[in-house]
DNA sequence: ACTTGGATCTCCT
DNA sequence: GGAGATCCAAGTG
């Protein structure tokens, strides 16, 4: 299977967001391969969104968004976790796609050690049901934090495949902790899995 | 299952 | 100084 090329991410900021639902995250470091399905997903775009880094302009930290499609945007939030973004659309757009959750598919006794630091079955239910439900959840799982900023997913060892998968229905909804964003906060920006 | 407070970095006013 | 694209442990129902 073949890495998502740049023309996949150079397109319409809710269309590839949407079209990432079933997707395959993949990771590769230390020798080991870890993957794991997309399951949700957000759309930021920066000149019209309240809700985006970009929306006030261009900064140090917001730059890789304002360049090439198909680049990594990893940032800080709360001072503790990190979020992994895909940069959309073309040059001077600002744009990008939150990965917000997935399912694992290979290695997930390396996604375990790296939430929890606990063999896999020495995790609870609960946490097993948590592993990378979340922005910041999925950044831990696949060791991922400011050393994959700026990473080219069309060629660096941090990429998305497509393997067919297509058992489920998308759903689209409002974003989420963005209260703040005014008009923004109701865009119908997020998308989610229903498996059939 | 749901609620609450704490951890603590980066950007902007 | 304050808020944020968050998560977890500890508590309650």
């Amino acid at each position: 299977m073949k890495k998502l090329t740049r023309e996949f991410y150079n397109r319409d900021t809710l269309k590839v967001a949407s079209e990432l639902i079933g997707k395959i995250l993949v990771r590769e470091y230390g020798g080991d391969i870890l993957s794991a399905r997309i399951v949700e997903t957000e759309a930021y775009i920066g000149a019209i969104d309240k809700a985006s880094h970009c929306y006030k302009g261009e900064t140090d930290r917001t730059k890789v968004m304002f360049g090439p499609p198909g680049y990594a945007y990893v940032y800080l939030i709360y001072g503790m976790y990190y979020c992994f973004n895909v940069v959309t659309e073309g040059e001077g757009c600002g744009s990008g796609v939150l990965i917000r959750g997935i399912e694992p598919i290979e290695n997930i006794e390396i996604m375990s050690f790296n939430r929890y630091g606990k063999r896999l079955k020495d995790i609870t239910k609960q946490q097993l049901k948590n592993i990378s439900n979340g922005p910041g959840k999925l950044c831990k799982a696949l060791n991922i934090s400011k050393n994959e900023n700026k990473l080219d997913l069309t060629k660096d060892e941090l990429y998305i495949i497509d393997d067919g998968f297509k058992d489920f229905n998308l759903e689209r909804s409002k974003r989420i902790n963005i209260d703040y964003a005014e008009e923004a906060k109701d865009f119908l920006w997020r998308f989610t899995m229903n498996r059939l």
